[in-house]
DNA sequence: ATAATGATTAGAGTAAACTCTAAGTCAAGA
DNA sequence: TCTTGACTTAGAGTTTACTCTAATCATTAT
């Protein structure tokens, strides 16, 4: 079991932001004798699961529907499952915007420093 | 030569964005007789390289830094170089990170459609 | 015993990137 | 002539995702 410092450690985020998505039900850390936060091993996991879709630009509302989601049981994983192959979609998405960003930089930067060398 | 709007239409985006890329000094259009923007090809294509620019999640100010050096001349185009280069370097990153949350996903995804499969 | 450390809360403040409003000008078509 | 539609401006408002503040409480270190 880790105090909310420890964990936004371990995850190298503000405890802040661990307030923040417990305001947003996105995590619900148990309470200790004291009232203070514990976050145990399956809290991070999930945590660490909620990074990676923030990462690939999942919105929090997003993150917060499959939170909610995975609270509510076993009867919402159809749902969930194609909350997961659209977000698939959109990561294949991403990835070709990226690929062709790249060629044409690619392209550029060819272009700039053949006019360097030319002009040098 | 084309107005705001038919641009926007084009580009599809809004002529309010194309004003605040002018107030952020992103493009500089030129004035009809009436005091109207007016935007050529030129315009144009670059107007298409910033929006793929933000696609790829290059932030406003940097957009601006890029815009500056061209408008400074020939003597920036090191510096260009560099800018671009650097982009392309996390573009990279950002394909990779695509990817391992791909494959991530791709695990889940599996794993569900068993447990449903089991279970139906 | 006291000071430092780290936790708590509600709620205010911030940054980025738009997005919209209000009040106005101007040219073309019915 | 009137109206419609596109344009102009300065500046206010919105959304997202934090980020911080202030006041307070509990535990640990000297």
């Amino acid at each position: 079991m880790h105090t909310i410092g420890e964990v936004a450690k371990i995850l190298g985020i503000s405890t802040h932001t661990l307030r923040y998505y417990e305001k947003e039900k996105i995590i619900i850390p148990v309470r200790d004798a004291s009232g203070d936060r514990r976050y145990n091993d399956t809290h991070i996991k999930w945590l660490q699961f909620v990074i990676k879709l923030k990462e690939t630009q999942m919105p929090i509302a997003k993150i917060k529907k499959y939170a909610s989601l995975v609270l509510k049981g076993e009867h919402t994983t159809l749902e969930r499952l194609s909350l997961l192959e659209e977000h698939k979609d959109s990561i294949k998405k991403q990835i070709r915007t990226l690929k062709a960003a790249d060629e044409m930089l690619e392209y550029k930067i060819v272009a700039y420093k053949d006019f360097i060398s030319k002009r040098d």
